[in-house]
RNA sequence: CCGAGGGUGGCAGAGUGGUCAAUUGCAACAGACUGUAAAUCUGUCGGGUCUUCCCUACGGGGGUUCGAAUCCCUCUCCUCGGA
């Protein structure tokens, strides 16, 4: 039971070399500089403001050259609103047994070609300002769930030191930039997984950096979910209340409504593209029904939304539009039936379909949030 | 009509005496997905009281053998070559 307070909820802008941002927002995956099968014409559609950015992926494919070439992400994928760049950091854990930790950096190895490549806070950030990012992740290293007290400290300990890094060469490099007429923003990445001390440690040093954003990392990363709030009620109270908060990797739309209510600015996450491509739709079955009128409304994950798994055979005959609510492509012009089909039969218009009105759900519930 | 090679589970295609209810791929069905190693991955996929048990099953029928998808005979169908 989750307990929705539209008049308590965290509702201010802050602005990014490409534009003004109103919290809270989602950010659609846009890892290789696209959000996967989407043309700009949908993201037009969509409009969601910001998407978000892979600093490893980008590094690796196409490389620094071709978009210095393009100059920049940004006009290299023709997209005019802001970008957040993740670090890389994520990668730390995501490519799991590929990679070595050190305290200068992290040793990758590709998983197919198996060819090895050393990133380090300062080229993670060398590498998001000349991607021309908006907001720069500092470079941290993310420890699995579960993991020791120890590791877990000694992530923290090494994300500290790697953020104080990040913070000197991302200042050198601005001031040495003199093209860069409006300065990106920096934020800094908290861990310390379910522990409560290292949680507040890990705040409280990078406060004392001090960063233009702060975003809470090491979350859903295999924890039970109870600990999303948990986590968050030990972090949330230190950051100041001026700058962003961003919760990293999240989430489902009960998991979004929870960390707005305690606070959280800034989202992304895979889950509505992945799943879209994946044949998995979020629906309504009645139009934010607890949005209106009510301020405080009880609810559950089932009164916000439901999965349909489209490909299921239950849907073969179903003739009736995915979400009567939503105004995206596939709600107003095709069946749950065609779909189905299209999926069946591995079209690539499934995935795009699949992945556009997933995000329109998702950037529609946070319009609808923001009131 | 003669010669040669074949007919295996929805399809394709392994297997040439026991460890075969039968490799694998596709299709089908179901599930997973949280700062994207992900248009991916996992499971099921002849039937039964779903079992270290039984039944049915590798074109049909018959035979050899302790034992056959595998060997023999016969019928049938297909493909290729020759009249």
């Amino acid at each position: 039971m989750l307990l929705f307070d539209s008049s308590k909820i965290r509702r201010f802008s802050f602005s990014t070399p490409h534009g003004k941002l109103n919290t809270p927002f989602f950010m659609p995956i846009a890892t290789r500089g696209v959000v996967k099968g989407l043309s700009g014409k949908d993201l037009e559609y969509l409009n969601p403001k910001i998407i978000l950015g892979n600093t490893y992926h980008l590094w690796l494919t196409p490389g620094l050259e071709i978009i210095k070439k393009a100059q920049g992400l940004h006009n290299f994928m023709n997209w005019q609103g802001s970008i957040l760049t993740d670090s890389g950091g994520f990668q730390v854990f995501s490519l799991g047994k590929f990679r070595k930790i050190t305290d200068e950096g992290v040793h990758f190895s590709e998983p197919d070609s198996g060819k090895k490549h050393f990133l380090t806070p300062e080229k993670s950030i060398d590498i998001q300002l000349k991607l021309g990012s908006d907001i720069i992740m500092a470079f941290d290293e993310c420890p699995p769930w579960p993991s020791s007290k120890e590791d877990v400290l000694k992530a923290v300990q090494r994300t500290t030191k790697w953020a104080g890094i990040c913070k000197k060469y991302f200042r050198d490099g601005i001031e040495n930039d003199m093209d860069n007429k409006e300065k990106p923003l920096l934020f800094g990445i908290i861990q310390g997984g379910t522990f409560a001390d290292l949680r507040k440690k890990s705040a409280k040093e990078l406060l004392k950096i001090g960063f233009d954003g702060y975003a809470i990392g090491g979350v859903a990363v295999g924890e039970p979910r109870q600990y999303l709030s948990k986590v968050l009620k030990m972090v949330l109270p230190l950051l100041p209340k001026d700058k962003p908060r961003y919760l990293m990797g999240l989430g489902y739309p009960e998991e979004i409504i929870t960390a707005v209510n305690l606070g959280i600015d800034m989202f992304d996450c895979v889950i509505p593209s992945r799943e879209g491509r994946h044949g998995r739709l979020f629906i309504r079955e009645k139009k934010y029904f607890w949005l209106d009128k009510k301020k405080k409304f009880d609810f559950k994950k089932e009164e916000i939304y439901r999965t349909l798994n489209i490909k299921r055979e239950d849907f073969k005959k179903d003739f009736s539009p995915v979400d009567k609510y939503c105004d995206c492509e596939l709600c107003q012009n095709y069946s749950r039936a065609y779909l189905r089909h299209l999926f069946k039969i591995g079209d690539t218009l499934a995935l795009r379909l699949g992945a556009v009105h997933n995000l329109r759900f998702y950037l529609e519930m946070m319009e609808k949030i923001r009131g």
